[in-house]
DNA sequence: CGTAGGCATGGAG
DNA sequence: ACTCCATGCCTAC
């Protein structure tokens, strides 16, 4: 394969062959390039057998983009460079390698968009020396046999040093002449995050050099820190060899023993497997990889890249991955690229609108997504469109990975996925934590997925085995950002928890505690509640209690007994209680238009409500009432009462609704015993504790607020207070006000049924007189 | 009013 | 000082 002649007669090289492969084409493809004669060849026939072999990374003089591979060609390329040579296919503007003698300096070199940059600061090549000598080479061979040392600082057969100054300059030093090339990078006036990455790769050797050492504990040396000067990361020491290392042929000494940044994949490495280490792989060849952060480096055992290999029956080329944000895993469905790995690895865009691109993923189907950037200072922020479905299908969320994989040739795109190892830091503490996308299913590997960890590989042994150092912070960041949620997010959780509360049930087997707190008794269970099936309790006029709940199956609905405890899943075959019903094919205990009706508006059915309890002579309340009002009390107004019509006040309110509207009693009926225990009663205790609180918070928030501000227009501050006292929540004080006023007139003094869960609890606890749990429902019940 | 598109902003590195 | 990018915000539909 990798034996390629460049076919333009006039190709400086003529007979070599060395073509540079990554060129992005607008068909969304690749082509290869003579990096002498710039000629493009289309398809990307060359270079694969060297890939796995001859990897490593260089920075273009030009462009400062990351020119890499591990193609034969770009070590080439490399060479060349040395030499002063560059023939950078990202820049575009190559500079010719005859143009320059060997060894002449290109010091600046303009081209790259940067490079107007530089220039002034001509940093002393203070050295973070990379040395190697045969000893070390063997050593590094053998890490990098067994997968311990990634292929950014594989060894070049020419015992080429790559140094980094201080202050981002790079030297390089060429064996065969002795010399060193020296040409500044074209910022390097601010530390760099490219060069960061450099360290990080550095001293990513050094770790994984370190934990290998035991092969050859007397050999010699990786990274060599510069004179005093602070190493990113604490990753190696200082030592005499960066002097030395100054000057080519000069050998460099010895390993920092000590670790660099955490870089978890090195810990893995040092598991032995080098065939299951998630080791970050540094940027495949693509025009422009420049400073791809580690952090995008598809982490990837060469099992995985083996085995998704053969699923596709082709060669995978991990490009990237990303860890998804909130907003990359939101409702927006737009996924943000790393602007660097946007430009190496997808097609070149020009237009803002992009272009639509299709991606397959593991299972081979494919997906395809609008692949575009928006101007963003002075930049572009690339952003992939439309990702929700595919997000969805493999059902990631913030905090797991996607990873962007290439299959050659062809040069298609996959979408690869890596849960999050620990879902519990972003997600819902239910969710399991898992490690494989469960929709690619046992296809996970490629780099594309995780497929070791559903063979059972060693990620089960490390709790949190693939995550770099940066991923963690990501992590962190999208934890504290969920923590950071402002008052408004956190109520509507607390909505939800409360809703979920409903569903809560005591563990059948345990039997509850009854402890007493302020007055009011509380049970307590030893056993963990557990998540039960929704009904909807309702009172037989008997007084019976009954409960409805709906097979998940058919949907019918059955009447159970009201102490029946059923799981979350309900089937028709579940009903021991009435064998009769028992079976999908019995006809449904309540007819469907009942229930149907009962979701129509709360207005109607609270009336509703009313009327049949009180026609029922029954004392229904809270949920019972509510129940009455969904079953009993639909099937009257669905008799007789349909003329009240229906509203789109508060739809949401449907059988089961527990909110304090659906649940409040009938006027001046259904005050329970202050010790009773019913659900609605329990219900109505915990928020109106929790109203009580927000009361009290509040107000002592407005009085500390009316404290200060009282001296200015103490007039108009008491109106606006009064403004605000009328429309509690409202954030645009007067507008609404009136108009809410009026309705709430026209209900006659009821509650809005439209407003928001968090308001209605403050109007509550506004408008209630008094505080007693059973009087809230007296209360906001017109009384 | 809800949603999506596009850009702006600001924190982090 | 600068870039990147997560996310907020504004506007149009």
């Amino acid at each position: 394969m990798g034996s390629k002649k460049c076919m333009n007669e006039k190709c400086c090289g003529t007979t070599s062959l060395d073509l540079k492969r990554g060129w992005s084409l607008k068909s969304g493809g690749f082509a290869s390039l003579c990096y002498k004669c710039g000629s493009a060849y289309e398809n990307s026939v060359f270079c694969e057998t060297y890939h796995s072999d001859e990897s490593g990374w260089r920075e273009c003089k030009t462009c400062r983009k990351i020119l890499h591979c591990g193609c034969i060609a770009s070590k080439h390329l490399f060479e060349y460079m040395d030499v002063g040579g560059v023939a950078c296919i990202s820049c575009v503007k190559r500079l010719e390698i005859q143009s320059l003698q060997p060894m002449q300096i290109p010091n600046i070199i303009s081209g790259g968009k940067s490079a107007n940059k530089t220039s002034s600061q001509e940093a002393q090549p203070i050295l973070l020396g990379l040395k190697v000598d045969d000893e070390t080479r063997k050593l590094l061979q053998m890490s990098r046999a067994i997968g311990s040392v990634p292929p950014a600082v594989e060894l070049e057969k020419e015992e080429s040093v790559i140094r980094y100054t201080e202050n981002s300059k790079r030297v390089q030093s060429h064996p065969q002449n002795g010399s060193s090339s020296v040409f500044a990078k074209p910022n390097y006036s601010r530390p760099k995050q490219g060069v960061k990455d450099m360290y990080e790769s550095l001293a990513l050797a050094s770790l994984k050099f370190s934990l290998t050492s035991h092969l050859a504990s007397s050999s010699s040396v990786l990274a060599i820190p510069a004179q005093g000067a602070p190493v990113p990361g604490g990753m190696v020491e200082s030592n005499e060899t960066s002097k030395g290392s100054l000057q080519h042929g000069q050998k460099a000494h010895h390993v920092s023993p000590k670790p660099p940044k955490p870089i978890p994949a090195g810990s893995e490495a040092n598991k032995g497997s080098a065939s299951q280490a998630r080791v970050p792989r540094p940027p495949t060849e693509g025009r422009g990889s420049k400073h791809l952060l580690p952090r995008y480096w598809p982490k990837i055992t060469d099992q995985e890249l083996q085995q998704l290999s053969g699923d596709f029956n082709s060669t995978i080329v991990p490009l990237f991955e990303k860890t998804l944000s909130a907003s990359d895993a939101g409702r927006i469905g737009r996924l943000v690229l790393p602007k660097a790995c946007a430009e190496a690895y997808f097609p070149t865009i020009n237009q803002s609108e992009g272009i639509p691109i299709r991606i397959q993923d593991i299972k081979g189907k494919e997906w395809t997504f609008q692949f575009r950037f928006w101007p963003n200072n002075n930049s572009r922020m690339y952003v992939l469109e439309g990702v929700t479905p595919c997000i969805q299908n493999m059902q990631l969320q913030a905090g797991d990975t996607v990873i962007f994989s290439r299959i050659d040739p062809g040069s298609q795109l996959v979408i690869g996925c890596r849960k999050a190892a620990n879902n519990t830091d972003v997600q819902e503490p239910q969710a399991p934590p898992s490690l494989n996308c469960d929709s690619l299913g046992e296809a996970s590997s490629s780099g594309v997925n995780d497929t070791h960890t559903s063979n059972g590989g060693q990620a089960s042994d490390d709790p949190q085995p693939h995550l770099t150092t940066a991923e963690k912070k990501k992590a962190r960041n999208i934890k504290n950002k969920r923590l950071h949620m402002n008052n408004d997010e956190a109520s509507e959780l607390r909505v939800t928890w409360e809703e979920a509360q409903e569903l809560l049930r005591p563990a059948p087997s345990s039997e509850p505690t009854v402890v007493t707190v302020d007055g009011y008794e509380f049970e307590e269970f030893e056993e963990p509640p557990v998540f039960g099936k929704k009904t909807i309790f309702i009172s037989q006029p008997s007084g019976e209690q009954e409960q409805l709940v709906q097979c998940d199956s058919c949907s019918k609905w059955r009447r159970l007994p009201a102490n029946a405890l059923l799981s979350a899943k309900w089937l028709c075959s579940d009903n021991i209680w009435d064998s009769s019903r028992a079976a999908c094919s019995a006809p449904e205990d309540v007819s469907p238009g009942d229930l149907d009706s009962s979701s129509l508006n709360k207005e109607n059915k609270k009336q509703r409500c009313t009327e049949s309890a009180a026609s029922k002579g029954g004392e229904p309340s809270g949920l019972d009432a509510l129940a009455n009002a969904a079953v009993l009390g639909d099937s009257v107004a669905d008799a007789g009462d349909n003329s009240a019509g229906a509203t789109t006040k508060h739809p949401r309110h449907r059988p089961g609704c527990t909110c304090i509207v659906c649940i409040q009693p009938p006027s001046g009926k259904g005050k329970h015993e202050p010790s009773c225990k019913c659900n609605v009663c329990l219900t109505v205790r915990r928020r109106f504790k929790t109203l009580m609180m927000r009361k009290k918070k509040k107000q002592s928030d407005r009085e500390e607020k009316e404290k200060e501000d009282s001296r200015a227009a103490k007039e108009d501050i008491a109106g606006m207070a009064l403004l605000d006292m009328n429309n509690p929540g409202k954030e645009t004080g007067g507008g609404g006000g009136n108009g809410d006023q009026t309705a709430e007139t026209s209900r006659g003094g009821g509650l809005d049924l439209n407003c928001d869960p968090r308001r209605e609890d403050e109007i509550l606890a506004e408008s209630s007189a008094a505080f007693s749990p059973v009087d809230v429902f007296a209360g906001q019940n017109g009384e």
